[in-house]
DNA sequence: TGTCGCCACAACGTATGCATTAATAAATGG
DNA sequence: CCATTTATTAATGCATACGTTGTGGCGACA
């Protein structure tokens, strides 16, 4: 273990990911601190981390509240990843990618594939996130690097509410392929073209399921 | 006063930016919080803050060091602000923008064209801000404008050295009032493309100033 | 009965003390 | 004289105590 805020960090988001904490929960910085063992002194930096994220919100001399998922945030959150991760993308092809690299990429696809076939949801998800990850990696710009996993876990967090309540994700990953291809030949332009399709679209289908939702309160 | 966080967090921030701190001095969080009159507490938090937006560096067991905006630190901020603001742009560009609004913009760039013929840099500077500041508020997306404001942060800390060193920024005002035009006939494509070259530009002129007192350590 | 004001409580912001741990210096053995 | 190990120091991470301040409840007065 690192250090207890980390811990207290990790194991709040990794509960509010998984709805483990129910959205909208209110508690004051002194029961979260109770709850994972700690003292307010590194829960509450934990908070603010989380807080930064968009997960929690610091309600002063009310204590912390774990947001709920609204569309709103949510289109605000792919709005941005569709302008950035595209710009990712195309760093990514401007550059010499290795083989090896790409191969990785060419994996986590095929992972994709199998899983869909196997009707594995979870397993899906979990790849998807893995190609977008290597992706990420692979762009030079750190502080890029930050923004997107930040606002891809935030992402996540809604893809694991909603992974159930949709047709199957099946051109995800012929999209990503294509993607790997433009990478390959070095095509910037039509790297970022194809990756802001393939976010687009992804945006517009989760939408269209959280607005039906929208009466829930995630 | 709103907390001494928020104070030692501003006051510290404002002596970064206008390098009364010189950049790369480092130093205990004891020192830092004797320095400003505060504990370590709050001064921990606001080291924090700095921290993630990429003024400081969180050394373990060394302290807290100034850092100097290098070549490549710009680059990456530039970067991200080249796919963002234009996007922030388009967006404003497809809503409906009041006039009042759109006045207050072009009352921003008047601004900057007297400070020019008045050879007032500085006045020049705030004004151009000012104007991306304006446009920023109009922006819907809160998550944005908050990435966008903390970049732009970054890069007035890279102006405020470089603006005695290039040629006056005539060009910038002219790019102004065509965003500004774009905005009002509402053409999101245009809007976006002309946003994106006016940053590509001040990037490039940047990044060439840069490169050449590369050796000096800012 | 409704409203205004006061009082008690609770949460936070801040300060501080203590234990942990990494870095540096010292000491010992080769 | 150098390398290795140990001891010391110092900075952090964490816990906790305290003062401040906002909030909600209770009572008094209109």
């Amino acid at each position: 273990m690192k250090g207890l805020v980390d811990d207290a960090y990790g194991r709040l988001k990794k509960e509010i990911m998984t709805s483990g904490i129910p959205a909208g929960l209110q508690a004051t910085e002194q029961e979260f601190a109770d709850r994972f063992g700690v003292s307010r002194t590194p829960m509450r930096e934990a908070l603010l981390r989380l807080s930064a994220e968009g997960l929690v919100e610091l309600i002063p001399r009310r204590g912390a509240r774990i947001l709920s998922l609204s569309v709103e945030d949510m289109r605000e959150v792919y709005d941005i990843l569709i302008a950035l991760e595209p710009e990712a993308a195309a760093r990514v092809a401007a550059s010499t990618v290795s083989e090896e690299a790409l191969s990785g990429l060419e994996d986590a696809t095929k992972r994709m594939e199998e899983a869909l076939e196997k009707d594995d949801l979870d397993a899906w998800a979990s790849a998807d996130t893995d190609f977008h990850e290597q992706l990420l990696r692979l762009c030079g710009n750190a502080r890029m690097q930050r923004i997107i996993r930040t606002l891809l876990d935030q992402s996540h967090r809604a893809r694991s509410i909603t992974l159930r309540l949709r047709s199957k994700p099946h051109q995800s990953t012929q999209e990503h392929r294509e993607i790997i291809e433009c990478i390959r030949r070095g095509d910037l332009e039509t790297t970022r073209r194809t990756f802001r399709e393939h976010r687009v679209r992804a945006a517009d289908e989760l939408m269209a399921i959280l607005e039906n939702m929208k009466h829930l309160r995630l």
